[in-house]
DNA sequence: CACTTCCCCTGCAAGC
DNA sequence: TGCTTGCAGGGGAAGT
């Protein structure tokens, strides 16, 4: 599931083909809950327009035209984006599991694919797909507001312990509710909630409002640690995060915590266990976190 | 205002 | 083997 770190990965591998290149052609498969502008309109909207910047506020991806327009997307929680031209081969892995990886020349929209753009210099074109469709676009006139951006709180690269302790006083909720919470810290998910909890040593269920300044410096300088290595390791490909080349992340592979129930915690040994805390299963040493 | 519950959707796994 | 059921989860809306 796509959280800070994919967000930026995803950013990043973007930003260096799409930045600077009108848009030519628009393609919006079926309509559906992914479209939060009508697909017609956003096809007039975006035709022939330039891309000059493509920011990252919280989870959101948000693309600046040039006529001053904005594109808002979202990966919710099965979204990729592809930049075409790369064979992207987990794509097909993940359209039928355990086939054998034969990847086709070129990359196929399937059922799953809502959104195509491609551009005035050729390709490589930009893929958007989502199996569940929790993923959002919308296109903001120019100096439109959006609820959604407007709620954020403090981006989580550049949270401070003062911003988890001030929203953390008048909550009774557990302290990783309060994590997953945008509008306090934005880009936490639940992987990384979980892994940052394990580094600063607080258990997930932990009262909020019992928590310490000390407590609450500890629990965002995990955060801000596990989110930059997450970047630096190209995200996690847990379920069905892949970069916008098609190659997997690798912090998966480091996860200490996060599905990881009845495994050895690496520093103790202790069996890894799950809980759930708001609809959400959370995951977490006994022994190491208190 | 804080907090919970529900819902959107699909793929996969477990149970019968 | 093949069906049904349940679960996962970001985030927004509605309800308490």
């Amino acid at each position: 599931m796509p959280e800070l770190p994919e967000v930026e990965v995803t950013r990043r591998a973007l930003s260096a083909n799409l930045v600077g290149r009108r848009i030519d052609k628009v393609v919006t498969t079926r309509p559906s809950y992914f479209f939060l502008t009508p697909p017609a309109v956003l096809r007039r909207r975006l035709a022939g327009r330039r891309v000059t910047a493509l920011d990252r506020h919280g989870k959101y991806l948000v693309g600046t035209l040039d006529d001053g327009a904005r594109l808002l997307l979202h990966l919710g929680m099965t979204g990729q984006l592809f930049v075409a031209g790369a064979r992207n081969v987990r794509l097909y892995r993940t359209a039928k599991r355990g086939a054998p990886l034969a990847p086709p020349p070129a990359f196929q929209p399937d059922e799953h694919t809502h959104l195509i753009l491609s551009f005035s210099d050729g390709p490589p074109e930009l893929y958007f797909r989502d199996t569940r469709k929790f993923g959002k676009c919308a296109l903001l006139e120019p100096g439109a507001n959006d609820r959604r951006l407007d709620k954020l709180g403090v981006d989580a690269l550049e949270a401070e312990g003062s911003h988890l302790h001030r929203a953390a006083r008048r909550r009774r909720s557990p302290v990783k509710t309060l994590l997953l919470e945008q509008s306090v810290i934005a880009g936490i998910g639940n992987i990384y909630a979980d892994e940052a909890l394990f580094f600063a040593g607080v258990r997930p269920a932990r009262s909020s409002a019992r928590l310490s300044e000390r407590e609450c410096d500890a629990i965002v300088r995990a955060v801000r640690r596990v989110l930059a290595r997450a970047i630096e390791r190209g995200g996690s490909s847990i379920d069905d995060f892949v970069r916008p080349d098609g190659s997997d992340g690798g912090y998966q592979d480091e996860r200490r915590v996060y599905a990881r129930t009845g495994e050895p915690c690496p520093r103790c040994g202790t069996p890894i266990r799950r809980i759930v805390l708001a609809g959400r299963s959370a995951h977490y040493c006994l022994r190491c976190q208190r």
